[in-house]
RNA sequence: GGAGCGGUAGUUCAGUCGGUUAGAAUGCCGGCCUGUCACGCCGGAGGUCGCGGGUUCGAGUCCCGUCCGCUCCGCCA
């Protein structure tokens, strides 16, 4: 029978009779007297056995690591009365009365205070890895992170339904998980990239605030911050204009950390709109701890006969931008080459720079290859604009906007970290006047940027037709530290806006009605005004947990070719079932148990 | 689909210019030690150098292919 779980000991226990349960974390050996450090998930505790309980001390002979035991012993004092900090029984002990073996446990491939192991062992062994301290941390954030938004969100009225996830394939956005259907042969349910469509039909059926932490599925390549399964905090209300939907969810992330990290948030957050983004930081999900911002240049280069910065400049679609690293001057030969090589990433067929030496001395205070194509005045104008000092170096971006601001946006963010002038703490700031579309040059069509329900900004529906490319959508998203956290809108509401924002996007009336009949219907039924967002949990909690990727706090994650080392998913399965669901494969030999 | 980094003992890693019997730490096994606490000391076991092929008198090391993990681009909110 298990007596009390007693928890923590301290001095507040000496004398008591307590029972501990957990892992053997380590045992020691020293002359007649066995140590072990039991490890429950208040820490570890030290148990004492002496030779003098023959029956203890022979079990405690036993004791190997991760053994699950229960102790029931006294608490007393160390008797030398030193403080072992490894231990969170800090000063006090147990010395065993009764040791019971729960389970034996074969030797563990690793031990649990471990610190550097290769993601590859922790995965294939992660009912081990997740018995850490740190992923026992992780795992504990996250499920306070979900109880602080529960909790805020059920006092502000809002209440948890859950949608599909069995649902219906929707070819726009994300390429969809399916899952072949039994009774209908030849047909497909999806898991659900987002409950969006659902909880549009859950604001025309009157659930003005809903939300729902719910689980996504998106079939595309991952990365440090994607997962094919990941969890989204989903929130929708009715009613409320974008404002008051952002001044909502802003609260929300406040009283999460404030309630779970005791951080303070700005209140309120720093507001961007698309174009400021893009303009001082080529990105839209800027990263603000780093100081640094992207100089405009394209208006004085368009003049300039030097083809690199004067040709981009020209460009419809050109941008002419300097990126200035203070004190970026000691920058080696071979330093500013690895910057050159990283650009390229991005699509960036080069990197001029200049070196600001001696200002005093003018143009001849500059060093720089590209000096002898720039005019004088146009020199001076860009040390003026960039705000260079001496000792400062100046890189540029001359391209297609597109390719200039992911270039320098991402080499901004990357020297920022570099060369340590990253602010610490959190940096959270909403990113605002998203364009409705965005070209796609492979299909030669208007693609939605946010999704084909994003309301258009007020007095921007006729752009809809007249010049969609400069319409924009009343989209909202929320960034921190550099990482996207969030993203929404206000949906459209009228099936007259949503028809013409179909039009633009080259969806038909027939296809419209193929695909999202179901709601086009139900908005013609008194839908009211309604908009929101959905949050990234796993991004949300990784960032608050200090980790590197959000695979150290999901249980169980996987890797990066989307399997799962634990157990072996995907994996084959035998012809029954396959010609059950009318599947067949066009490699048989991909078949087998 | 593409680029880069990595894969050597259970684990974390080192391994020089291609050279003889592939090392360390830790873990594991055995022994010693009456209060250790990263205990200490003595001894031992443990290797498909991811896999396949090639070059070479000789390959952990060089070349080609391939698998796995990670990072990034494309893709994706």
């Amino acid at each position: 029978m298990r007596t009390e779980y007693c928890g923590l000991i301290s001095r507040r226990h000496l004398g008591q009779v307590v029972t501990l349960c957990g892992w053997v974390h380590r045992r020691r050996d020293h002359g007649g007297v066995i140590f072990i450090d039991l490890r429950d998930r208040e820490g570890l505790v030290q148990v004492v056995s002496d030779p003098d309980n023959a029956v203890t001390f022979g079990i405690a002979d036993r004791l190997r690591h991760e053994y699950v035991i229960e102790v029931t012993g006294r608490v007393r004092e160390r008797p030398q009365g030193t403080v072992n900090p490894n231990l969170t029984s800090g000063e006090v002990e147990v010395l065993a009365e009764r040791i019971g073996i729960l389970n034996p446990s074969l030797t563990p491939p690793f031990l649990m205070d471990e610190e550097h192991l290769s993601e590859q062992v922790r995965l294939e062994y992660r009912f081990l890895d997740l018995r850490r301290p740190q992923m026992q941390k992780n795992m504990r954030l996250r499920y306070h992170v979900t109880m602080a938004v529960r909790g805020f969100l059920d006092h502000h009225g809002f209440i948890d339904i859950e949608t599909p996830m069995l649902t219906r394939s929707t070819p726009e956005g994300a390429r969809d998980y399916l899952v072949p259907s039994r009774i209908h042969p030849g047909h497909f349910y999806a898991l659900p990239q987002s409950p969006q469509l659902f909880k549009q039909l859950l604001m025309i059926a009157g659930f003005d605030r809903y939300y729902q932490i719910v689980r996504c599925f998106r079939d595309e390549d991952l990365r440090t911050d994607r997962q094919p399964e990941f969890t989204q905090i989903d929130v929708e209300t009715s009613f409320l204009d974008q404002h008051a939907i952002m001044v909502l969810v802003e609260e929300l992330i406040r009283h999460v950390f404030k309630e779970v990290l005791e951080a303070d948030l700005p209140d309120p957050f720093p507001r961007f709109t698309y174009a400021q983004a893009m303009a001082l930081y080529g990105s839209d999900k800027p990263d603000l701890r780093v100081p640094l911002k992207l100089t405009e240049l394209t208006d004085l280069m368009k003049g300039v006969e030097f083809k690199v910065f004067g040709d981009a400049a020209r460009l419809a679609d050109g941008r002419v931008a300097a990126l200035l690293v203070p004190q970026g001057g000691g920058l080696t030969r071979g330093e500013i080459d690895a910057c050159t090589e990283f650009v390229r990433i991005y699509g960036a067929k080069g990197l001029a720079y200049i070196k600001v030496n001696a200002l005093e001395k003018g143009v001849g205070g500059v060093q720089s290859p590209i000096l002898k194509f720039l005019p004088q005045p146009v020199i001076r104008a860009i040390l003026e604009r960039t705000g260079a000092r001496d000792g400062d170096l100046v890189f540029f971006g001359a391209d297609r906007a597109k390719v200039v601001n992911e270039a320098l946006g991402a080499l901004r963010v990357k020297i920022g970290h570099e060369r340590g002038l990253a602010e610490h703490g959190w940096r959270p700031a909403w990113v605002l006047d998203f364009p409705m579309f965005e070209w796609d040059e492979e299909a030669k069509r208007w693609v939605a940027m946010h999704h084909p329900f994003t309301s258009p900004a007020d007095g921007h529906e006729d752009l809809l037709e007249t010049d969609p490319g400069a319409a924009h959508a009343k989209a909202h998203d929320m960034v921190l530290n550099g990482w996207e956290i969030g993203g929404g809108s206000v949906r459209i509401h009228r099936q007259d806006v949503q028809s013409k924002v179909f039009r633009a996007l080259d969806i038909g009336p027939e296809e419209a009605q193929a695909k999202f009949g179901f709601l086009l219907e139900a908005l013609q039924y008194g839908a009211p005004p309604h908009g929101g967002i959905a949050f990234g949990l796993d991004r949300i909690v990784a960032l608050m947990a200090g980790a590197e990727s959000i695979r150290d706090i999901i249980a169980f994650p996987k890797t990066q070719r989307a399997q799962c080392l634990l157990t072996h998913a995907p994996n084959a399965v035998d012809e029954e079932q396959l010609k059950e669901l009318h599947v067949r494969l066009r490699t048989p030999q991909a078949t087998s148990a």
